[in-house]
DNA sequence: TAGTGGTCTAGACCACATT
DNA sequence: ATGTGGTCTAGACCACTAC
């Protein structure tokens, strides 16, 4: 095994686990550490880079977890022979295409305060009749129109927004500068074909196939706190996801 | 807190952060932990379980991430407002109807070796035209027609089943009892609407709502073993995950 | 038999949130 | 000022794999 440029800094409030594991990251994403090789034992790796066995053992599950490194008792822990994509994660579809360059942009359609529904209210936890914050937005990158996005946030989480600020940033985003902290979220996809409302939104023709996502979202303390109900067009959007097992 | 009625077996060979972690577990699904709650310091539970405080730390870790634990530094351990769903496994469609109680079956409708298309054998990361089992599946549940699978395996992992194989078995429980354990799985999830041939074998309508899910599935050392192209009456199926942010 | 990762201990110091 | 979880150490013994 090559010896890997290593500079852990001791003084820096950065985990020296989170470090190693960075540094082994990149290594292995140059080659610097090649698909299939094996690794040194902990022991050794320990004494190498004057951490406790511990700390490597640590640094290394991450990467298992991510996908990268594959352990077996008895024998080593080697690279996997493939490139890894990013794990699936709690992030919005803004967030998503902002990170991959491309400018999204939003047009808020509805935005008022109405009183839940007996399914909405059931959904987040409130009594039906309460007031709930109502948006209907539609995403486009570029000139294609991909989503049409209906949430139902409770009041504490979006009471205070306006709707410029919810065409210049994500929702999420929005919700964490509220003060609540996206926590767990249940999210179901299937299938369904555009009516006339979708096809008019979206710019699709009527029966053309979409991707539907309902999902509920809940806080540290498991209070729900968003609901979203979305269409998107499937000539343009689909879901990737990553499963390891261990 | 509680006192939870621990009886931590110390000469079982099942790890002793196993068995607090199933134990919590336990606690909060029967409400002797009640939702919100906060749990004992770390040291006092190691202390009063007997045990070190890594061991109590790497027991509730498990907890947290499947989202039943909420850990916040200077504050505690709570636990979550909610009940959890299962957390995304790399398991496969007749597993989970069987888990469900419900009783799949499978038609067998196409099942022979055929040499590899350019994108099939690129995916599996061999030369074109090198030979793969190809597979067409029905799976029905009662008398819904569920989903129509296509799939490509490398000959390692599918030669040897028998067309009654895979009526009776899941193709993820037959691959492994090849002796080949399936690890990394990245799978894309979209819609589309039903052709003739779709239509026909699943008995919809031309024109129905469809999800759809390719897959590429990776062994330990990230061999691509098998490629799945499946299609599902969005009527009757949709994908649920779960995702926690920590 | 030798070597690997898996588990576990008993401490220590620190960063952060709360009072 | 106090109490919490976050990190880290330096050992130990065990189960499993390969030879």
């Amino acid at each position: 095994m090559t010896d890997l440029a290593l500079h852990l800094d001791r003084v820096s409030p950065v985990p020296l686990y989170y470090q190693l594991a960075r540094a082994l990251e990149g290594a292995i994403s140059t080659g610097t550490l090649p698909k299939g090789e094996f690794l040194d034992n902990e022991l050794e790796l320990a004494d190498r880079w004057q951490v406790s066995r511990p700390t490597v053992r640590r640094a290394i599950q991450e990467l298992v977890d991510a996908g990268l490194l594959v352990r077996r008792r008895g024998v080593g822990t080697q690279v996997v022979n493939d490139q890894v994509r990013r794990p699936i994660k709690l992030s919005s579809l803004f967030d998503d295409l902002a990170a991959e360059g491309r400018s999204p942009s939003t047009d808020v359609l509805v935005h008022r305060r109405e009183r839940a529904s007996k399914e909405i209210a059931q959904s987040l936890g409130l009594p039906t009749g309460t007031e709930v914050v109502y948006l209907e937005r539609r995403r486009s990158v570029g000139s294609i129109r991909l989503a049409l996005m209906r949430n139902w946030l409770i009041v504490e989480a979006a009471g205070s927004l306006t709707t410029e600020q919810l065409q210049t940033s994500g929702l999420y985003a929005l919700i964490r500068s509220a003060g609540i902290r996206p926590h767990y979220a249940t999210q179901r996809i299937g299938a369904t074909v555009a009516g006339e409302i979708e096809a008019e939104v979206l710019g699709v023709r009527v029966g053309a196939p979409l991707v539907t996502m309902r999902r509920v979202m809940q806080d540290l303390t498991g209070r729900p706190v968003e609901i979203g109900q979305h269409v998107y067009d499937a000539e343009h959007y689909s879901v990737e996801m990553n499963v390891v097992e261990n």
